[in-house]
DNA sequence: TATTGACTTAAAGTCGGGTTTAAGTTGTAC
DNA sequence: GTACAACTTAAACCCGACTTTAAGTCAATA
């Protein structure tokens, strides 16, 4: 089965414009052409998209993205460089969880603190309160934000 | 203590022309000036920088963070408004970072899949692995990937 | 007072990842 | 054969978050 460029989009839930764009971007050298010049879609493109979509969601640039799918085409002699693009991304994703494990404290101990400002009408009380009041969980970040 | 635009930015650790942008944008209303015009940043100010860094990491926009200060500087009557903003973005960080849980696990397999095939000098053999030789943990992810 | 380094502004440039526009072409249906 | 939707391209535009540039000003030191 084929698919033009707009039913191809459809499929995989992005803009026309996005699939030309990723196309200009050297990203789908597997697309073929009709004798028009019109973009030919296979089934097996759907699955190339796919990786696209997934590569995409761990936060890879598209021109990393780009190599990643040349590197694919290529074979079998390529393993050894896609292994190190997943392990070096992989770890990228790790730190990003990390950080964001880390604001999550931050903004957790922000809602408890506006949450005791609404219920006394002012911030001074979650401001001020000693430290034998605050909750534990709330005792170390202070520290750290002391003044925000 | 009083410190000029390219001392304060040396303190937060960003470049002079980002707090300038920041001023531009109107996240700086507190930050006075000289009779020269030159920008005067006081202690304090510092500790709106750090709110503005720590709103910054859990990915709020510029735009809202610029909400947020004029919020915080009219006072306690803005309380219920800054614990909504809060909470908001609190829950943007949980959903991304559900996202990005969901990425590590494909990722994980993806590293699980190039490591068999570079053992085997061929991605054949995890590609066409038996679903009961597959280690357990991939099990399910391969039927969401299949192709992949 | 003159120099010098750090400041000022507006405007333009950069980057990533697209979207939109304009002018023209393809392919299908009647 | 003509109409029409969907395709083609290059180029321009958009967004957020800056950075860079250019031309000019401030303030501390010699």
């Amino acid at each position: 089965m084929f698919y033009t460029v707009g039913e191809m989009a459809k499929l995989v839930g992005v803009a026309p414009s996005t699939l030309r764009y990723y196309d200009k971007e050297g990203l789908l050298p597997f697309v073929e052409r009709s004798k028009g010049g019109i973009r030919v879609f296979k089934e097996s493109d759907y699955e190339w998209l796919k990786v696209i979509e997934c590569l995409k969601k761990t936060g890879m640039q598209l021109k990393d993205i780009r190599t990643f799918i040349f590197m694919a085409m290529e074979g079998d002699s390529t393993i050894g460089k896609r292994l190190e693009l997943i392990t070096n991304q992989r770890k990228a994703v790790l730190r990003r969880i990390d950080e964001l494990q880390e604001t999550l404290a931050t903004l957790d101990f922000k809602k408890w603190y506006y949450e005791t400002a609404k219920a006394h009408g002012t911030t001074e009380v979650p401001k001020n309160m000693p430290y034998e009041e605050l909750p534990e969980e709330f005792r170390e970040i202070r520290k750290r934000l002391r003044g925000i």
